[in-house]
RNA sequence: GCGGCUGUGGUGGAACUGGUAGACACGCGGGUUUUAGGAGCCCGUUCCUGACGGAGUGGGGGUUCGAGUCCCUCCAGCCGCACCA
């Protein structure tokens, strides 16, 4: 080889992309006995109409590179992609255009892979999937009856099949339909009318994980309404998905988040006696110690027992306030600081002091928590002290701050509410029992509820926050549930032969009144009739919320295509626990949760393996642009602003002076940076290398695509290095050309293993730096491709490919080091000599020289600085050493070692 | 308010279990080559000082022979949750 290529990255990268395809050189073979398996995965992305842009790929670029990395290394790596092809934007294209979702979805997709390819992402397309295409959507209906045949067994702690759940003797006796309507209450997935969050600008409802500070994702405002509603009892599994947590590798914040969502409190569950009358309000609280100061009791609008406990001059005024609150967002109510409610003329009887607690409608309580009623202990209870002074209502403290709290007077005053320490003040009056003076709260708290279940009073009872899944959507664009409402009144599935439930065809995507799906209008594909008994029926118009086909799709990949199962036992158990999870924070309470869920309700079921299905999360770093904001605030387009000489930007139009900002890429501020551009202009590898060198994964960072010149510099150089050692290799090769490649290998792998792929890259460039210019042979050259290769796959296959290989470098082994190499190579080190932890002075020493050694020098050499050693004590002199190689690092003399010299 | 995370040069960021702070880059300065260059190559670049030397990882305090790293405290920023009784 005598004339040197030239690096043209877009016909180079284009060569091996073609022949990556033709070969299929990224298929994933199923494991075999004695495989080492590892499983690496991205969140899938739904395909939107935009493509992507170059934040998208930061997670996908870095689990490749692992994915390329651990597939060199031995492992049999399984790095699939696909779709969350079923969602609301496809839909409301629809609405706009009239073209059909799965048309515009099959166009979006092509584009997502195109990009991907052009980045080199090496996914196995062979097990591609979309949760919109029937072949996969049957597994998810498939699921969706396992866990409707499903009940919580809270003895056993885990799902069973619906057909073992116990029937008490009264409702089988009752008849079938009883026995029926018994199990219906009983199933994981179960209707019930309730309060939902209905979305009029989106015409569906959604979950509690979909309402942000009581608006949609999208902004749209959301009001709650009473609807009857299929829900999933992922309340059953509360306590699993908090105890689960802990050994799993996320982070912290993820886990605190799902922890903080599941709102996991001990309390008791009492009930008050309403004067006059025979009917008993249920509370939930976690402060029994504070009983003897409950001076009301707050219902919350929506509770049972209003309408019974309304007094005749109460009623109007209880109603409208109840129709207000009805009408309020979730918005308005929960954000309002100012707590409002009603009398309902009714009054409970304080157990401990038998005084009368007027009974209130408010909606500060919320009716899906607890026990929808609190009890009002306004002088410790900062909520109830607003309340309760808005309304005049006592304030009876029950705690004693101590002595030593300065509000102390106001608070026994009723003056100032306490939350804090403190131990029981003496009863007003009787309530042996129920009172504990002296004790601190925390402990009169025990001694109360103990009391309390031993008089039949209450009972322990643990709160969650999390509350079921509300699991229907009123859209067109999602799976079919498998359900049919027969006119009897009775439900069924759709039994599992004939599975799939596709989707109709309809024109029309629009609701077609409120809370009722599009899918209504399918009116042949609704009613269904028994072919057996001629019974009539319809199917279940509501489809399943997006998150449906994500909560399992990580199984899918694992066998595809196998048209009989849902995935075969033997790979599902081979593949394991996904071992990386890559993808974006914002689905912490969301797709991770929902996962966790189905996953368990399979484990229980035998259906999985695992408890949990990944083992190791990491959240990539938000990847901004930039944009422009004025004095007012207001964040402009970057192509309305002007840069000047000195370093000023100006907006063009009016002449502001503008400061340049972080800003997230989108339209409207013209930012947005697709990877085909990037590409176009530097290529693959330098996307590459450059997205993975500005700085850790999980940090947030800002684009800047002229940066990307450093990382196409670097890889020019690499080229240039490479191909001229291949032209002309050398027989000695110095001794620190060959130590810098051992230093590389050793770092860099240690670098993939722990996912620091910035310094990956750094040692990669370290290296070059030695060995530019230098005698280089073959075997450190094919061992530099080889590194190199997952950062850089194309041009590292072409270069691969030059040195004389017929089969891809990816087939190639990962190359070893050992420590012990680089040992062996050094003869001189240079120790730094320390004086009270501040550096003084270097000397050369052997790497193994022993401390006496070391100590000896040491002093030598700050005599030589002409200071005072002769009281200096060698013993204080401290040795340091590598703790890998045992090699000397620094040697520190502590300054106390010369006070015996007395200087 | 509650919780999580983060504060290191002009910039992005290195520094594993406490052990030479600023690796590797960007930018900037100087030099060089020259085919025009916003190209290549080489050198320099934390701050103060002419130098010796000193200071330095958001502020303050502590532990230690030695602290970016551990502990306490305060400050700032980012993200998430938020009437959950």
């Amino acid at each position: 080889m005598t004339e040197q290529a030239v690096y043209d990255f877009t016909a180079l990268e284009n060569k091996w992309r073609d022949r990556w395809r033709r070969n299929r050189t990224m298929a994933t073979p199923d494991p075999g006995p004695g495989d080492k398996t590892f499983y690496v995965l991205d969140m899938f992305p739904y395909p939107s109409g935009a493509g992507l842009h170059v934040g998208h790929p930061v997670g996908y670029l870095a689990t490749d590179i692992v994915a390329r990395y651990k597939r060199m290394a031995g492992y049999r790596v399984l790095h699939p992609m696909g779709w969350d092809s079923f969602g609301l934007p496809a839909e409301r294209y629809a609405m706009k255009t009239g073209v059909h979702p799965e048309v515009s979805t099959e166009a979006n997709i092509a584009t997502y892979k195109r990009q991907m390819d052009l980045l080199g992402l090496g996914y196995d397309w062979d097990r591609e999937i979309q949760t919109s295409s029937a072949d996969y959507y049957r597994w998810t209906q498939f699921i969706f009856i396992q866990l409707y045949n499903a009940w919580y067994d809270a003895e056993a702690g885990a799902a069973r099949p619906v057909d073992e759940l116990p029937i008490p003797a009264e409702i089988l006796a009752a008849g079938r339909r009883a026995v029926q309507k018994y199990q219906d209450e009983h199933r994981l997935v179960y209707y019930e009318t309730a309060p939902v969050n209905w979305c009029a600008e989106l015409g569906t409802i959604l979950a509690n994980e979909e309402v942000f500070n009581g608006k949609s994702e999208q902004g749209h405002k959301v009001v709650r309404v009473p609807l009857r509603q299929l829900k999933m009892r992922i309340t059953a599994y509360a306590e699993r998905l908090i105890a689960d947590l802990e050994a799993l590798d996320w982070p912290e914040g993820i886990k605190e988040s799902q922890r903080q969502w599941i709102g996991r409190s001990e309390g008791v569950q009492l009930h008050f006696k309403v004067r006059g009358s025979d009917v008993e309000v249920e509370t939930f609280t976690t402060r029994v110690d504070t009983l003897g100061g409950v001076t009301f009791l707050a219902l919350a609008p929506e509770h049972e027992l209003v309408d019974a406990l309304t007094t005749p001059d109460q009623r109007a005024a209880v109603d409208a306030y109840r129709d207000e609150a009805a009408c309020k967002s979730d918005l308005d109510r929960t954000r309002d600081a100012e707590k409002t409610g009603v009398p309902i003329g009714a009054a409970a009887i304080n157990p401990v002091t038998g005084r009368p607690a007027p009974i209130y409608v408010a909606d500060y309580v919320l009716p899906d928590y607890g026990a929808g009623a609190v009890m009002g202990v306004p002088a410790h209870d900062e909520r109830d002290f607003a309340f309760a002074g808005k309304y005049g209502l006592d304030i009876v403290p029950v705690i004693d701050p101590g002595m030593n709290a300065p509000d102390r007077e106001r608070v026994l005053a009723g003056r100032k509410c306490w939350i804090e320490d403190g131990v029981m003040l003496s009863p007003p009056k009787g309530g042996a029992g129920l009172y504990h003076a002296g004790m601190r709260w925390r402990d009169a708290r025990e001694a109360v509820a103990d009391h309390l279940e031993v008089k039949g009073l209450g009972k322990r009872k643990i709160a969650y926050n999390l509350r079921d899944w509300i699991f229907a959507r009123q859209r067109y664009w999602g799976e079919p549930i498998p359900v049919i409402h027969w006119e009897d009144g009775t439900r069924t599935t759709v039994p599992e032969d004939q599975l799939p439930l596709t989707l109709p065809h309809i024109d029309n995507y629009k609701p077609t009144r409120q809370a009722q799906s599009p899918l209504e209008r399918a009116e042949d594909w609704v009613e269904v009739t028994d072919p057996e008994t001629g019974l009539k029926g319809r199917r279940e118009t509501n489809t399943m919320p997006q998150w449906a086909g994500s909560c399992w799709y990580y199984l899918r990949f694992k066998d595809s295509r196998n048209a009989a199962a849902m995935v075969d036992p033997a790979l599902e158990k081979a593949w394991g626990m996904v071992d990386l999870y890559v993808g974006g924070a914002e689905h912490a309470t969301l797709h991770l949760l929902y996962a966790r869920f189905w996953h368990k309700v399979l484990f229980d079921l035998g259906l999985v393996s695992t408890s949990e299905p990944f083992r190791k999360l990491v959240n990539q770093g938000l990847l901004t642009s930039h944009a422009f904001r004025n004095e007012r605030g207001i964040i402009l387009p970057i192509d309305e602003v002007a840069s000047k000489e000195n370093g000023v930007f100006v907006h063009a139009a009016s002449g502001d002076v503008v400061t340049r900002v972080s800003a997230k890429m989108s339209k409207s501020l013209h930012n947005v940076v697709t990877p085909d551009d990037v590409v176009a202009r530097f290529g693959a590898d330098a996307f590459r290398v450059h997205m993975m060198f500005m700085g850790p994964l999980e940090a947030m960072r800002e684009w800047e695509t002229d940066r990307v010149a450093s990382a196409s510099k670097f890889l020019h150089r690499v080229w240039r290095f490479t191909t001229e050692g291949l032209a002309n290799p050398s027989s000695d090769e110095g001794k620190p050309v060959s130590l810098a490649l051992t230093r590389l290998v050793l770092a860099v792998t240690e670098d993939l293993d722990n996912l620091r792929l910035n310094t990956a890259i750094s040692e990669l460039m370290k290296f070059l730096k030695v060995a530019e210019g230098q005698p280089v042979s073959k075997a450190t050259i094919d061992r530099f491709i080889t590194v190199l290769a997952p950062f850089a796959p194309f041009m590292a296959e072409e270069l691969w490919e030059m040195a004389g290989s017929s089969t891809s470098v990816f087939e190639a082994p990962w190359p070893r080091a050992n420590e012990a190499d680089l040992k062996a190579g050094i003869e001189k080190i240079e120790v730094v000599v320390q004086e009270g932890g501040k550096r003084r002075a270097t000397i050369i020493l052997a790497p193994d020289a022993d401390d006496q050694t070391v100590r000896e020098a040491a002093k030598a050499r700050l005599a030589e600085m002409g200071k005072p050693v002769d009281g200096l004590d060698l013993n204080r002199v401290i040795v340091v050493r590598d703790r890998k190689s045992g090699q000397i690092k620094l040697a520190n003399i502590s300054v106390q070692a010369y006070s015996t010299s007395g200087v």
